[in-house]
DNA sequence: GAAAAACCGACTATGTCGCTCGGATTTAGT
DNA sequence: ACTAAATCCGAGCGACATAGTCGGTTTTTC
């Protein structure tokens, strides 16, 4: 699960689509002109949002986008990962898993970066646009913050 | 929090260290040939970590680095922390806070972002060198797994 | 004095990001 | 039928980070 502004911008976007949902699609240029992003950089995106299934297109004037299914049935992991280069390949994968279990020395971290994506996308998949809009993510710092008190010396984070 | 190969070549790095700590201090041609990166790379990366105060130094021959604090309290954060550039600014905090409360319409994925920063810092921060060098990551697991299944459909992840 | 190591700084190749530009296609309104 | 609004599409570009390389210097042990 790769985490860039790219994935940030098509959120920013996704979720700007869903507050504004009417009867009407909504074009680009409105969402960009709210949202501050170009317009060019805005139809890349939802080129590939489109192939992803995540929003449906309406060509002509007064066309734009509408989001394909319900706002409470998008989640946010599924439009980072529509929007996304694949990860890059890690030493890992690149050996292939043989290489990783044969030689455990080597790659004795494989195991937590394993984890760190589960978790992330657990996260991110555990989060719809319509929670965004509603900003219903109490239960997610609450969790959040357990974690963090897990273990007691939160040494100098910067 | 910021996540690059770096970060990842830090770790892997630090663990290493961490699993031939002896007597004598390691070398950072040694660490380079097992865990296959190239030198001067990681000379730059011990350099960071040295600034940190994650690792202490011995010159001449022989020498070669340690950890400065014990495996199981040297914790992953502060390993990335130390080695990725700050995080890249985004839109909010190039606003301002003040930019990014008075207009709530063009922030509204703000929380989003910021839990899952948190999110990923508290994992990180949860986990040391130890606990990668013992696989240590049973209890992350369960977490992580309970928190995927938070919400039923795991639709198409991919 | 030789050699092993940490240190240091400059340079480079590659790739992604965020974006621009110039179009083409489709379609609603007149 | 014409115009304009919108999606679609591909090429290219400047800036930046990554993952190095290279060539040295300093320190220290033998």
């Amino acid at each position: 699960m790769k985490l860039s502004t790219k994935g940030r911008y098509a959120v920013m976007a996704m979720v700007d689509l869903a507050r504004h949902a009417q009867a009407k699609p909504v074009s680009l240029s409105d969402i960009a002109a709210r949202q501050e992003i170009s317009l060019s950089y805005l139809e890349q995106l939802f080129a590939r949002l489109r192939r992803a299934g995540l929003v449906k297109s309406v060509r002509g004037p007064g066309g734009g986008y509408r989001l394909a299914r319900g706002s409470h049935e998008t989640r946010v992991s599924e439009i980072i990962l529509a929007v996304d280069e694949p990860i890059k390949a890690t030493r890992c994968t690149e050996m292939g898993v043989a290489g990783c279990r044969t030689d455990r020395s080597k790659c004795l971290t494989h195991d937590l970066w394993e984890e760190l994506g589960n978790h992330i996308h657990a996260f991110l998949n555990s989060v719809t646009l319509r929670d965004v809009l509603e900003r219903r993510l109490a239960t997610h710092l609450a969790e959040a913050a357990a974690l963090a008190n897990a273990r007691p010396p939160m040494v100098a984070a910067n």
